[in-house]
DNA sequence: CGGGGTGTTCGATGAAAACCATACACTCGC
DNA sequence: GCGAGTGTATGGTTTTCATCGAACACCCCG
């Protein structure tokens, strides 16, 4: 009985995770409508699941403030998170995220830079 | 020159006007990240065009705040207003916001009321 | 078991945003 | 023109949120 992961072997505090499911509408966009929370999303939909941790993603922000839009992005149903050893490993709720709102995260990803 | 409309008979300050083509996606989800503005919204929808006055929406703020919260959407594109006599009228621009954010507009109306 | 690397928590600070009350501007009907 | 009705602008208060620095927790490697 809860024996650990011998994989992922860790038994820190597991992130809390809301299912986009139990998402309001008003709390996913608010996530979304932040430039660094935007930055984080964008970078890690052309990365592959699981392979980036927290802070390998180039924002101008120090580790405090990341890990509050971490935490931000996982309320939101939008990224799930694993530990792997000393480190946290993120990767996009896309078709979850998806069913619940079918085509956001499409828009924000091919959102043209700006304009 | 500049001989004022007849029919809508107003020579009042004309509000300034966003074209959703000129939005940020950012500015976009903030402006729909608002409870007040999402009841706008949502009301708006489902009320002919031209046919509510910014007056005629049950939001629990006070007139300046209302105000205020009308320019936001105007500036993001999403709403259109327009004088009528001494009254404000009100238009959602479904299809030119469509055409800008496709999918957004139908995901925050069907928005399920909450969950 | 000690230390470097990684991420979270805490408390405080500063900026942004929502809000209100008041005062003003404009239109219309009398 | 006055006065009621409607919306905007201004000034100031409160709340919210992003951010930082520092302290802490955890994992791994040697």
């Amino acid at each position: 009985m809860a024996q650990r992961d011998r994989t992922t072997g860790s038994h820190r505090a597991a992130p809390e995770h809301t299912h986009p499911d139990d998402v309001p509408v008003q709390t996913a966009l608010a996530a979304l409508a932040d430039p660094v929370r935007l930055t984080l999303v964008r970078e890690l939909a052309g990365s592959d699941d699981w392979s980036r941790t927290c802070g390998s993603f180039d924002v101008p922000v120090g580790k405090a403030a990341l890990s509050h839009h971490f935490a931000v992005l996982r309320g939101a149903g939008i990224v799930e998170q694993r530990d792997e050893g000393p480190k946290r490993v993120n990767r996009l709720r896309r078709d979850e995220f998806e069913g619940r709102f079918p085509g956001l995260l499409g828009l924000v990803l091919r959102a043209d830079g700006q304009a």
